[in-house]
DNA sequence: TCGAGTCTAGGTCAATCGTCCTAATCTGTC
DNA sequence: GACAGATTAGGACGATTGACCTAGACTCGA
């Protein structure tokens, strides 16, 4: 931990803030406090906040990038990888309750201040949107692969937001549920070369409700 | 308009000020300039920033409250007024693309501000969240009648955040067309006194998918 | 040992923030 | 017309912000 440089420190910690209280309001003292540094030593590092800002989304793209590339290695089934997605909100209902989605966070707050990271901060919007989209493509849903992405990044948000708002974990389980029985309908196609594959009849009818 | 008292100006100001940049990045000075007054006589009516945000929150409170009472006379079937409520994506999709949803983007960034207005603001999710649930409660789904509405409100969250990072107005129609596919599926019990109802085989398959 | 480059500490700067005060002006009543 | 209360204008306050500068300390190869 303390053999990164002071730069990796400063970001992490700049990501942490920007994450719990806000870019906007997170201030260059609160950040020098947090690395236990002294505000003009950020300077060094930092010309403007701005630059801090870039830095953080670059840092977030990286990791995003990292555990998209993880799941396509480790899941070798798309229905698995999505599944690790749906699953995020579980694995992070904790803080998701307190401080909500930290893509959807930044990138609303980004918009309200018409700042011109925003762009880049949508960045992290494009790279899930991306990604789903293939494995939605690879489940054979060529055609409206990008509207189920788009779809199942729009609930996600959705139950984040509201997970915040009400100070809710069980909703976040309720609705992971949810998601994953949506899920199961475009599962259907891809589970003929997965013969274990526990295909009921009750699943039958509501198989693609016309989306 | 100009017949309004002072205090309804500023009121008003700030209710779109807040929406459009954000209680934070929202000062003084901002709303005086917008009022047209002097930032002194803004002090005369309110004495601190929280007490502008309070009113706000109430005119909102206030406003949607109206607006569900309306739906409630308006539209005899509960249906139609869950409709009602679905279509305000479409009515204010210009604003939502540019702005987010007003309640869920304060909400959120009081939270993480951890202002003390947070409870008030969640109040405006809890009057929507309320409404929606007796609506399904009389649609016959007394049992899941609020993870129905929680689902419902999550779903036009997550449609207005992605509809504001990805500038997408046409996304809000998509999505608002899955709600009401979503939504019909409920409205089957209802049809019973409604001869004129289209009840299609086609449905039949995908009634109450495990929800 | 030296010195160039890297890093850090602490202070200064103008601007802006929310807050507050006082004097002037308006409005209606007697 | 005189007066009281409601309303307004404009400035001033202490604090904090992002930005910036400079002097000193560290590091490491020559």
């Amino acid at each position: 931990m303390s053999d990164k440089t002071t730069r990796d420190r400063i970001i992490e910690a700049a990501d942490q803030l920007f994450y719990q209280q806000g870019y906007e309001h997170t201030s260059f003292s609160d950040i020098a406090d947090a690395v236990q540094i002294s505000r003009g030593n950020f300077y060094y590092h930092f010309k403007t906040k701005d630059e801090i800002l870039d830095a953080v989304i670059n840092l977030r793209l990286a990791n995003t990038q990292k555990m998209l590339e993880h799941w396509e290695i480790q899941g070798e089934r798309p229905a698995d990888r999505i599944r690790s997605f749906i699953h995020i909100l579980l694995a992070n209902r904790a803080k998701i309750k307190r401080y909500g989605c930290p893509v959807g966070t930044l990138c609303t707050e980004l918009a309200k201040l018409n700042h011109a990271a925003q762009g880049e901060a949508n960045k992290l919007f494009t790279l899930f949107r991306t990604w789903l989209r293939r494995q939605f493509t690879l489940l054979g849903r060529k055609d409206d692969a990008d509207e189920l992405a788009m779809h199942l990044l729009a609930r996600s948000q959705g139950i984040a937001t509201l997970a915040s708002a009400f100070h809710d974990e069980q909703f976040i389980r309720q609705e992971v549920e949810l998601l994953c029985d949506w899920l199961e309908q475009y599962t259907e196609d891809d589970a003929r070369d997965r013969p274990d594959a526990v295909k009921g009849i009750q699943r039958k009818g509501r198989r693609r409700p016309k989306q």
